[in-house]
RNA sequence: GGGCGCUUAGCUCAGCUGGAAGAGCACCUCCCUUACAAGGAGGGGGUCGUGGGUUCGAGCCCCGCAGCGCCCACCA
């Protein structure tokens, strides 16, 4: 058993052809472990929860999520997306959750469409798994509950990392840094003197809870343990020190807001300051003042009040230089600022009860777990182990799995309500897991009824879902049949391979180690392949967003699946890879040729149409040059399994096409006089069975790469499919026997292939038709390649239409051929 | 600030444990030769980013530097 922990794709609308690419590399690995005799369990799934899918409903359907509303039986979407985004159709929940899953299904049927095109030997007859169906649902809550049972899963209330626009908290993992344009603006504090705090967020003054400095800096030492007042806002605050104020930066000392920053988090937290937020979740300034506001204060506030960040800062501004307490005009910077990878706006901080899983971020002996699998894991190519590791050594806190969303995987788990109808959330009510999943919202937890749902006295649903990485960081559990199927669980667990791309490493491939770690203590899967991307000719990353993606399906129509799948080959593991168009039109010349050497092979020479019988019988060979070839094969043999091994695809494909090319250009061109029967029976069967076994041999070699073709080949003289034939073996792993000396590697072929390319290159040169004969060739080499050489003798005249061939022994490194062409008007025979 | 990768022909890239610079594309020339004109045969073109070092010998190994890309951290 080969198992393969294939990507789910997000479903948003479309195949990318960088999914081609990376999709591509690892069907060529699946069908060298299924040539190899494994059986290979290479399922497929798709990762349709969470929010990709919910906004492409929203701009498919024109439609957003409103939880409050009451569930529409004849509910019908608008369709399209308005400009105007407040003018989307309000949803209720289960109406736009039947929107999600309608869409979906379409979706995946075109990605299967796509898979199929392009040859992806999945095994189709299973049904592809999906992240929001039961099953997946089912392992998610399982693995979630077993986690809070073990205390690695928890709740708490903190201060987190929130998103105004999709009103949902994001994880560290979905965080990206933008370089903004932001401004320096002067801002004077009231003690005993004025105190000059620099600040890029006027907007968030009426947050500040202190002032800090670094405890060595001489500026701020008097003031440590003092306090202040805030301009406009008339707030007391303290000044204090902490190793984390960096003096150059900015005057020195900080204003410390809650929060404006992680930093500011990690202040409040070890400083124990006190909470005055003014943040609301959807973005905006909450109506009322912090308490400590003095009266004028709070009438400066209120000028603020709901206002988005954007708007209270143009206007705190305006009060600040007229209350003359902003020094001097705000000095523009650019810096970075925290978005969420999907976000528009900058990501704030709000306090929020969220759930979270242990993932080392804050536990030193799980990181070191962590680490040591990482470790423990074979890692395709090997430096991207870096980016694991340094991933974990960066993580600041645990992983925030829960997101205020709807189109996801809910949390098992109800509250009891008090008698004022407060959750209690220390006692979660938990289901067995046999009723799982389950959806808390319409089922009711043991010993409840429904109508106690949101009574006093009753229970509530816990009313988030999971992150969809909480879900995808469990696809061998899911795929392999986790708890479902025993049998198969054992099987294909833990699995060969996990093909993905290098940007999601510190997501889907971390998480997978962490709950494969926790749940069963050990690695998820022995190999990760890491994909790199596909760049666009200017060497950016090809995104949607930039314009400049080109759809796969149009390059499949265009020039062929082989086509596609011999540039996607060519990409190095790890490496990204320009796209180019002329690599496919060297893939489909390359496809051509098979089908053309295989019919010269099978046809031309007649002979061979009767399958494989005795195809590795050395007893049909009777001429060196055949025996020379094969030797030449073998080796290739070695090199394309070897690299297969090593997970190098590109460099198998790149050996095999290489000896390809020679073959066809060489070697056919030396035996065809040959095989036509210009050399009797002995000879010419000679020649059928180099040519015949030569190409069985490529056929299986590129049948990895090119499945169309050279199943099509194979066809005109096998009755079974190409994929399921042996992958070759090579002469030793075979236990044939060794050849002499002669003809125990491929020198023969080398020196016959050598003088032929001499004399086509004397026509060439002189302008004349490679049909032109050649009246003397004269080929001056080392003793051991002219015996080589009359080893091959009769082919080689044949094949240049040399009529005499004559050699001359000198010493190394002075060789050569002199070509003496037949005149112009002499006729050929 | 820490780390990783890359830098070889005009372009895209191979060069495995060090042994006289490669392929394809593009360009130019020639060729209907009985597998292939949606083809074939040839040709020109590179002081292997840069400065040192090790070695009989370095594209490859060691040290420094530069450029490009990426990962992580920082975010007043």
């Amino acid at each position: 058993m080969y198992s393969i922990d294939t990507p789910p794709l997000t479903v948003s609308g479309s195949v990318h052809v960088g999914h081609v690419f990376s999709f591509t590399h690892t069907d060529t690995v699946a069908r060298y472990r299924r040539m190899r005799g494994f059986a290979v369990f290479y399922p497929m799934g798709w990762d349709d929860n969470g929010l990709a899918t919910e906004r492409r409903v929203q701009n498919f359907f024109g439609v957003r999520c409103d939880p409050q509303l009451q569930y529409d039986p004849s509910f019908v979407p608008p369709g399209g997306s308005p400009k105007d985004r407040s003018r989307e159709v309000p949803a209720s929940r289960r109406n736009f959750v039947e929107l999600c899953a309608r869409l979906v299904v379409e979706d995946e049927a075109k990605f299967e469409e796509m898979w199929r095109r392009l040859g992806l030997s999945v095994d189709w007859s299973v049904k592809p798994y999906v992240t929001i169906g039961a099953t997946a649902q089912r392992a998610s809550q399982r693995a979630f509950l077993r986690q809070l049972a073990r205390g690695e899963a928890y709740k708490a209330e903190a201060p987190t990392l929130w998103d105004i626009d999709d009103r949902t908290a994001v994880a560290q993992a979905e965080l990206e840094d933008r370089e903004m344009p932001g401004a320096y603006h002067r801002l004077a504090f009231h003690g005993a003197a004025d105190v000059i705090v620099e600040t890029t967020r006027p907007e968030l003054l009426p947050a500040c809870v202190a002032l800090v400095a670094h405890p060595s800096d001489e500026r701020y030492q008097a003031l440590f343990g003092t306090e202040v007042t805030t301009p406009l806002f008339g707030v007391r605050v303290p000044v204090l020190a902490h190793r984390l104020a960096e003096p150059d930066k900015g005057s020195g000392i900080a204003m410390i807001c809650t929060f404006g920053d992680t930093t500011d988090v990690t202040w409040w937290r070890e400083l124990q300051l006190p909470v005055r937020a003014i943040i609301e979740r959807d973005g905006r300034l909450k109506a009322d003042a912090p308490a400590g506001t003095s009266a004028a204060g709070a009438d400066a506030y209120a000028e603020l009040a709901g206002k988005t960040v954007k708007q209270a800062r143009a206007r705190i501004v305006e009060l600040l230089g007229e209350s003359g307490e902003l020094l001097g005009e705000p000095r523009p910077i650019t810096h970075s600022v925290k978005f969420y990878e999907r976000g528009s706006r900058p990501l704030e901080i709000v306090t929020t009860r969220q759930w979270y899983i242990r993932n080392g971020g804050r536990d030193a002996t799980l990181r070191d777990e962590l680490l040591t699998r990482g470790k423990e894991l074979h890692w395709v190519p090997p430096y991207m182990r870096q980016r694991f590791e340094s991933w974990i050594e960066g993580l600041n806190g645990d992983w925030l799995v829960s997101r205020q969303r709807y189109f996801g995987v809910p949390f098992p788990l109800w509250y009891p309500l008090d008698a004022n109808g407060d959750p209690d959330f220390e006692s979660p009510l938990v289901p067995s897991e046999d009723l799982l999943p389950i959806d808390p919202e319409a089922d009711v937890p043991a010993g409840y009824a429904e109508d106690q749902r949101y009574q006093p006295g009753g229970f509530t649903a816990d009313p988030d879902v999971m992150d969809t990485w909480a879900t995808s960081s469990l696809t061998p559990q899911i795929a392999c049949g986790w708890e479902d199927d025993p049998d198969l669980f054992s099987r294909t667990f833990p699995m060969d391979l996990r093909p993905q791309a290098h940007d999601i490493i510190r997501t889907w491939l971390f998480s997978t180690v962490v709950r494969s770690h926790l749940e069963f203590g050990c690695l998820p899967w022995k190999n990760a392949a890491i994909s790199g991307w596909v760049l666009d000719p200017d060497r950016k990353k090809m995104s949607k967003s930039k314009g400049n993606v080109v759809t796969p399906m149009e390059w499949l129509e265009k020039y062929g699946a082989d086509a596609a799948r011999y540039w996607s080959a060519s990409g190095r593991p790890g490496t990204d890879t320009t796209f180019d168009e002329n690599q496919l039109k060297v893939g489909r010349k390359l496809a051509t040729k098979i089908l053309n050497v295989a019919k010269f092979v099978l046809t031309t020479c007649g002979a061979a149409a009767e399958g494989d019988d005795g195809l590795d019988d050395p007893a049909h060979l009777s001429e060196e040059l055949d025996h020379s070839l094969l030797a030449s094969l073998d080796e290739l043999v070695v090199d394309a399994t070897e690299s297969f091994e090593d997970y190098d695809y590109a460099r198998a494909l790149e050996r095999v096409e290489r000896f390809f090319w020679v073959f066809c250009d060489n070697y056919v061109e030396l035996v065809k006089g040959r095989a036509y029967g210009s050399a009797g029976e002995a000879g010419g069967r000679s020649a059928a069975y180099a040519l015949r076994r030569a190409l069985s041999t490529l056929l299986r070699l590129l049948a990895p790469f090119m499945p169309y073709v050279t199943e099509e080949a194979w066809s005109w003289w096998h009755d079974g499919s190409l994929h399921v034939a042996a992958w070759p073996l090579s002469d030793a792993a075979a236990g044939r026997p060794a050849r002499d000396a002669i003809t125990s590697d491929g020198l023969v072929y080398e020196v016959a292939a050598t003088v032929l390319s001499e004399v086509r290159k004397a026509k060439s040169t002189q302008k004349r038709s490679l049909a032109t004969p050649v009246v003397r060739a004269v080929v001056s080499d080392t003793p051991e390649r002219l015996a080589a050489l009359e080893s091959a003798n009769a082919d080689v005249r044949d094949a240049g239409k040399i009529r005499e061939l004559v050699t001359v022994t000198v010493a190394d490194g002075s060789a050569g051929v002199v070509v003496e062409l037949a005149e112009p008007d002499e006729p050929a025979a």
